[in-house]
DNA sequence: TTGTAGGCGTTATCAG
DNA sequence: CTGATAACGCCTACAA
């Protein structure tokens, strides 16, 4: 590996000036720059990323700790991950996978990325002594990136007014988290727009609970509505029981998902679903959380990407 | 921070006796041993992992590579970041993912994790300078860990024989790699034994390509017959396809996923299934690839876990 | 068995 | 604007 030495010696100068040619290069008169480029081109420098770490103080390292039971929850922490990865590539940065809470400050890191935050997690984040970011919504300062989930449930529900569907209803998470507020107040705003009244059913994130909610209601539901629904889980859940009992979807009841992360492509028929750019927000959460360690903490403000709307089979 | 001058000035010792406790404690007589033991955890001293990898010329850093495209692939992935994740933290070391296979050698790293390599990607291996072990059987003495491919189908194969279905079939990923022709060789064995007559259809591994195969020779299958598939993805097609056509599950003909993450939880019929201790494989990559690290890149062989069979709806 | 000196590759500081 | 020096925290080699 050539060093730091190297490049000063090929290029005459000092190791200093090669230091400032990376670090602060305006110091640097333009001929010595130039000279200096040249010689780290030829030699194919590369500062060593762990004695700048050295001298830094830093590790480059940040912790991706995941609050959420990952076997439960649905597989898009995958590209998640693989977002953020790409955004700490760009600075040489490494990650750790955290799932155990009380392991957070174990070891070292420069930050952490926090995602599956519950009320019950805030209190701890005020401890934390060093930079961190959120995956998810909150309302209380901190910084945050996620899906607009509102406009996203605005989307879908004014989409499946568009359909000509006359009645639509929410399913729901039951769950008292932001993210869900802010779905069901895209749903309902989107409702009292073209005066409905908004129609919301909660149950836990899982098919088989959304099928019950289907079974038990279903000689309460008309023909043209569309079932708006907080997750895939949910809306497979209501794809299948809407099938068991017969129903014809597209034609006479929609179904629109939420999360657009393989489920929808493995369903049958495949589900239209509000697609979040999940990968997006795993590069933005990385540089958002290596500025913000370069700014030695300063807040990074929330970050709410648009979503898409997928349209499939089970809207007509 | 404390470092290991502090800990050497609270035990009256030099900073190398400290350095010692920790790296060669036999050299340290016992009675200084305990003393530095007891300054180290008096001051709550962790060892700078980072000045550790200074010296030694490490990076603690390793890359998780992905060949395949993850988008398309089983979200078993995250399973085995979190296996893997889990084994490197043991040894404080982090990682980055990486899926450009130009990347990979870029920046820094002490080993790599190689996953979703193909016979294509075989050259390139040899080329690498740090150590690497694969996810993922192959027969040309590179260092893996796999589920063993082959007990699994023998496994399954053999569960659908005593259930009493009289005609197996498989229905297999049309690949030339190493894993499928395990995944047949289990099987076919296995019919052999009994003398039966194996029935092989490959299929790319997506479900609608499993229910077109379905579809096609629907007619020419006969009651009691049992698909052992090698995949999820696949046995969810044919799955969706016999009910499609009629057909009765478990009663009448029987169906035997591979992977058991995710998928076969979503499906319903829930699917029965061979599943692969993933989180665990990831685990023993980890430890695998550390200590190849710590021993300059001697081999460290092939681990073959036992898979498990799932048994829920879908067989009788 | 223990300690001293030096160096890993980089950067901040201060002198020129 | 540029360079010499010291320091980051640790470990190897050598000396006592």
């Amino acid at each position: 590996m050539t060093t730091l030495s190297d490049v000063a010696k090929e290029a005459n100068v000092s190791k200093m000036t090669v230091s400032r040619v990376i670090n602060h290069p305006e110091q640097v008169t333009p001929e010595l720059r130039v000279i200096v480029e040249k010689a780290m081109e030829d030699l194919n420098y590369h500062p060593n990323s762990i004695a700048q770490a050295l001298v830094n103080n830093r590790t480059n390292v940040v912790k991706f700790v995941t609050l959420e039971d990952i076997d439960t929850t649905e597989p898009y922490y995958i590209n998640l991950l693989f977002g953020f990865a790409r955004g700490l590539n760009t600075k040489q940065y490494a990650m750790q996978l955290v799932t155990d809470p009380s392991q957070i400050e174990k070891g070292r890191a420069d930050g952490y990325l926090i995602t599956g935050a519950r009320n019950k997690d805030y209190d701890m984040f005020d401890k934390l002594d060093k930079p961190f970011v959120l995956f998810g919504e909150n309302h209380r300062g901190y910084d945050f990136v996620d899906t607009d989930n509102q406009t996203a449930e605005k989307m879908a529900t004014q989409y499946a007014l568009d359909r000509l569907y006359k009645r639509i209803i929410f399913i729901g998470i039951d769950i008292k988290e932001p993210f869900e507020y802010s779905r069901e107040a895209g749903y309902i705003n989107t409702l009292q727009q073209h005066q409905l009244i908004p129609q919301i059913y909660r149950v836990s994130n899982h098919s088989h609970a959304a099928q019950d909610v289907i079974h038990e209601h279903f000689k309460g539901f008309k023909k043209d509505t569309c079932f708006v629904c907080a997750s895939d889980r949910i809306a497979v859940g209501v794809v299948r029981q809407l099938q068991a009992e017969g129903a014809r979807i597209p034609e006479d009841f929609g179904v629109i998902g939420f999360d657009g992360v393989f489920l929808d492509q493995v369903s049958n028929p495949k589900l239209t679903t509000i697609k979040q750019p999940i990968f997006k927000m795993g590069e933005m959460l990385a540089s958002m959380l290596l500025q913000k360690i370069a700014q030695s903490g300063s807040p990074q403000g929330e970050v709410m990407l648009k979503p898409e709307l997928i349209r499939r089979e089970t809207t007509r």
